[in-house]
DNA sequence: AGGCTTATACTCAAATTTAGCATAACAAGC
DNA sequence: GCTTGTTATGCTAAATTTGAGTATAAGCCT
């Protein structure tokens, strides 16, 4: 029976759980995205900056927030909870009756992407471990180990399941169609989880070792770690598009291109440079410094800066971006 | 230090914790969106359907549909996490070191809504919990109550924190601009909150009983429901958009306008039905059934259904509302 | 038959987008 | 100092998408 006290009583019945706090780090230049990650596993494997929930923590936020001082001198700027991951089975051993291990992961977007004080964290481009979600130097060359795999998965399941498949690759992939969604990353991973095409997927207590040819480029990370990755990146790529977060990861000033590469960079498609300026200003997202820079080789460029006001005035202000995909350097 | 395996070591210094799993379950007719709650708490305040996270439950989602399938005979179709609450005074008498009591949150949506077979589950009206979020006839009168409130609270507020305040009520309610955005559900709720116009922001200790004339209309809920409810409900306002979600609630066979009339009773405002329709034709959102329906009242419908292929066709197909708000019947 | 109600087809102007072309302003090499 | 390369920025024509109607169709009710 449903109860609102249900919480209280579930105290008594308690289950072995534990619950940590993640934070997907993220920063970018004009050309690279990047996440903070650590490397501490035996394994060698990249993990993600994370702690236990204490209870000193008043709120999961300042909880995260807590850990990320302690352990590198970042300034979180905007910070949102992504997702709360907690199959039962996360653990890379899984002992039946372990319990739950959740972990609560956030996003977190930070200015300065400086090598970082911490010990054993860098700075690494995201595309390192999802090399077939950049698209800006045209079709990544991942897909050509990726695609004829997806296919062969596609033709292993029986009649039924294998339309439903085939449907799901070219959702998420468009490999036929050629309709690539920049936001679909998760469900891109997933898939290729899925089809066991990452080596997380074969970690996993239960079958043996099916032979397995062949992977999928990228590197892997610890526990889920990609998944959340893979998480972050959906939701901000998502986000830019009708909200101004993009500004979270600039430099005060800064000039139209560096902006528009930037946005590049996460969304891993090309824009057209003529009608990206011309958003950036009918959404009045941006704002004259008056100041000019020669460093960007050519003409000089004006350095503009957020204009706040935005906020107020649009409903969603963000980077909608149109359906380019042209080089248009 | 960060470190990969601190949710291993988390295990020992592990602070009390609980973990809920609760259901924002949704069904909507083309007059009502509708909720499942229930009603068993000692302050008789209404409730969602929840219960603890067990070791049975393989999956988080997998916990949930167990807890509601033996709570209910509804069959839940499209389940999402939509957020985990777990700040520490949650429970409604924060014991100092209570520890978290964590509350995984959960959006469902069902076809039927029939009075369902549970004890003391009803389905009720969103807008019975959220007045001020049903822009359909006009203006709503709780807005009556909550801005010359909302006003004072920002007066309230020193020099510094007034502008804040301002820009913040101007952002989610639009009052001045008259800029509603459908989808700052969670924000108004989170505003109002801060500003004390919601019962829950005075349950919570600390503060004795500032003496407070006006609350904004609108029925309360135990714990933070009333918030869960507000994170659903605008993360489906913003999902009907861009995503088919709206024929989850739908019966298979329904006319044009009765797909309209829901989409309205979840997004809170009306629409211009000619460009409604079009706008679902030019999507390839619905296929003719070959029948109709007489029961509309005037000149017979035709009867549409889902039409599923779109999914594979087009990126974000979804109903993208235009800024309309004209009543036009 | 006449009036009421809802359904559906079409229209039209305004606004937005897409895709270019053209020109401006600097740096480096000759 | 002139040419070439590079980037910045202005402008525009055509195609599409919106916003807001008008007109007509097809049932029911009296």
């Amino acid at each position: 029976m449903p109860s609102v006290s249900s919480s209280r009583s579930s105290a008594r019945k308690q289950t072995p759980l534990s619950a940590d706090l993640s934070a997907v780090i993220m920063a970018a230049t004009p050309d690279e995205p990047r996440v903070l990650t650590v490397r501490a596993t035996p394994q060698h494997l990249d993990g993600l900056p994370s702690g236990p929930l204490q209870s000193e923590h008043r709120t999961l936020e300042m909880g995260l927030r807590a850990w990320v001082a302690q352990q590198t001198e970042l300034k979180l700027g905007y910070v949102e909870q992504l997702y709360t991951f907690g199959d039962r089975d996360r653990a890379e051993v899984a002992s039946p009756k372990a319990g739950h291990a959740l972990s609560i992961a956030y996003l977190a977007l930070v200015r300065e992407a400086r090598p970082a004080g911490l010990a054993h964290a860098t700075w690494r481009n995201w595309y390192d471990y999802l090399p077939w979600e950049d698209w800006r130097e045209g079709r990544p060359k991942a897909l050509d180990v990726i695609s004829p795999a997806l296919r062969t998965w596609v033709r292993e399941g029986g009649k039924p399941l294998r339309q439903f498949r085939e449907e799901r690759v070219e959702l998420t992939f468009g490999l036929e169609s050629g309709a690539w969604t920049d936001e679909r990353v998760l469900e891109r991973y997933e898939l290729l989880f899925e089809a066991r095409l990452v080596p997380e997927a074969l970690r996993e207590g239960g079958q043996p070792s099916t032979p397995r040819p062949k992977l999928a480029p990228g590197q892997s990370m610890a526990l889920d770690y990609r998944r959340m990755l893979a998480t972050a990146i959906g939701r901000l790529r998502g986000k830019i598009k009708y909200r101004p977060v993009i500004f979270e990861l600039m430099p005060n000033a800064f000039t139209l291109l560096e902006l528009q590469r930037t946005v590049e960079a996460l969304s891993g498609v090309r824009l057209h440079k003529q009608n990206f300026r011309r958003l950036v200003e009918t959404q009045g997202l941006a704002e004259e410094t008056g100041q000019t820079t020669t460093e960007t080789g050519g003409r000089p460029a004006r350095l503009v800066r957020f204009r706040r006001e935005v906020l107020v005035e649009r409903p969603a202000p963000g980077l909608r971006l149109p359906g380019t995909r042209r080089t248009d350097l």
